[in-house]
DNA sequence: CTGTTAGCGCCTTCAA
DNA sequence: TTGAAGGCGCTAACAG
């Protein structure tokens, strides 16, 4: 490794002269003296040591990521956005993944991070982290910022896909289809938490003046509970009365219940209409190709890194700010006129 | 932050001591003086600062790893076997992904990943990487491993998927069945890269003694290349002597090849029997469920950190390992007998 | 048993 | 226009 101190032994220079030239902003230097200097560290393969640098700056340009080892298929989109998003405003990610339900693991990981120094946290969220470590993180003064669901808090910078008025554009498209009897499968502890999709499903059946049945919704028995198979038996195996529109909670889950529906021997959309959500690559290409509500990822990825900087570069303590982010519905052949 | 100076100042000790107590193997300190020193620790919420033990290490326990932006779907899973992997090693990652095609930015990455003094990188490969800038960099003495695609040299470090004999099986298993009009779209470029999947196509076939027809595998004309509806719609349109099982070179790409099929009025298996590759999470969930070959990422991951590792620990210059993780046949509901 | 010293590579005054 | 000194936080010898 090429050293400024080599550099300016070399050129029997001192090694302020070399560093100021190589990178400061410091224009007054001899002409002949910059060209020596450029020249002598092109030609020994100068590269600076960004540690070194780091550590008198106090600044690493390193972001910790923590993200979720659920929804494969989503998550690599959503880490090469932020990858992007890092690298437009000169950031580096030291990533780790957290396997969900152990808080300890996750304690550490994050103390791992920022015993590295990194200037900020970006975490992606789900239902099993810890919000209170990451308040009192964010209270210690750490650039934070918690990515993907909604806010647990209005105390926490954050940035969420909208998923509340997702799910309402997706029922609002299937009663607009003359669907009156739609399932849903909300997914584990819908009404633990807010803005949860299932309010969306309410909101527009209350709007249409439509009755949701209870049944209709499956519950959350652990028999059941993710358990596309049989939720999807339960709702289709009436032959009258049945709903026409099973609504799942995201794509892979509606893939299962094609499955299961094609086994009945019924037809998509003619008989049942399917949605999805989130929009896998997959699910345009899937047949039938799924409806679904599309998250845009990279606007998720820039707004997270923009709420990051923000505290990064203020001189004081910012208010806290949360970005919503609006989701697509996102029409394709799984869903279609209710039958007769 | 807590500094160990801080804590030798508070405690009147020398800052070694306090180093030396805290993270130090040297079991010969007064025990009183180590209690008194773990307690001040403990209470100022000291942490070690990973970036000056690295500079006076010169280790930084960091891996640069470099991803790709296609395939976002398997690169999710692949990454968080990654993680995992490293975690096990105690190591973090430094992670950029690649968009393709652009080999500058490329090295610029890789470059930046090495001034921020990785002790290692990892690099996905495809087709569109910059291998000759890898070998100068593993000349250099870089500790770094090549992973995914087939070795393009034997003088760098490689992990691969057997690809090959996964393809091999994959054809096998259709000639099994009865098969023995096969087309194929090996994707492009299959002609350019050692040890290709198509290559374990034309060893089954040679073996069983079928002939393969070239109008059956997709040739790379700009016109049709990656274009799957083409594909799909030529090989199925004439009612005689067309292909009775078609393989295409992933899952997303079987999956928009279905779409096509359904949309022609042919059922599958019966009328066509279909297969991918790479195995997704949906591969299992979607209709009909995708006969495909599987690829292990955590063991992609567990010995591309292994040869990392070797090169890391040693002493001097390590000979030049490549390691070869076999892929796995997994047969579902979208191949069947060959219609009579 | 414990403290002092000398860096790691770099940047930032400040003096020459 | 240039250079010397001091320090970022820590570790590794080596003295005491």
């Amino acid at each position: 490794m090429v050293t400024l101190k080599q550099i300016a032994r070399e050129l029997n220079l001192g090694v302020s002269t070399v560093s100021s030239v190589l990178h400061g902003d410091n224009p007054h230097y001899n002409a002949q003296t910059r060209q020596r200097v450029r020249e002598a560290a092109e030609r020994m393969g100068y590269r600076p040591n960004h540690l070194a640098r780091a550590m008198v700056r106090g600044k690493t340009h390193t972001i910790g990521v923590m993200g979720l080892t659920t929804h494969d298929t989503v998550s690599g989109e959503r880490l090469h956005a932020l990858s992007d998003a890092l690298d437009n405003a000169g950031y580096k990610m030291l990533y780790v993944s957290r396997t969900i339900g152990d808080l300890a693991v996750e304690r550490k990981h994050l103390d791992d991070l920022l015993d590295r120094q990194v200037d900020g946290l970006l975490i992606q969220t789900d239902l099993y982290g810890d919000p209170d470590h990451y308040a009192s993180l964010w209270q210690r003064g750490v650039p934070l910022v918690l990515s993907g669901l909604a806010p647990d808090r209005s105390t926490l910078p954050w940035v969420w896909l909208d998923n509340t008025s997702g799910l309402y554009d997706l029922t609002r498209h299937l009663l607009e289809l003359g669907h009156r009897r739609i399932a849903y499968t909300p997914g584990q502890a819908a009404h633990l938490y807010p803005h949860h999709r299932i309010e969306g499903f309410h909101r527009a059946l209350r709007e249409a003046g439509v009755e949701s049945q209870p049944r209709w919704i499956m519950d959350d028995r652990p028999s059941i509970r993710d358990n596309i198979v049989q939720f999807t038996r339960d709702m289709l195996q009436s032959t009258s009365d049945r709903p026409t529109a099973l609504m799942y909670n995201n794509d892979e889950q509606a893939f299962a219940g094609l499955q299961v529906i094609m086994q009945m021997g019924l037809h998509v959309p003619r008989d049942v209409s399917v949605t999805g959500f989130g929009d896998l690559t997959l699910s345009k290409l899937a047949c039938p190709a799924l409806t679904t509500v599309t998250q845009p990822a990279a606007e998720l990825a820039r707004s997270g890194v923009e709420l990051l900087m923000e505290q990064i570069l203020a001189k004081q303590a910012m208010p806290c700010r949360q970005i919503m982010i609006p989701t697509r519905l996102t029409v394709r052949n799984s869903t279609g006129p209710a039958p007769a």
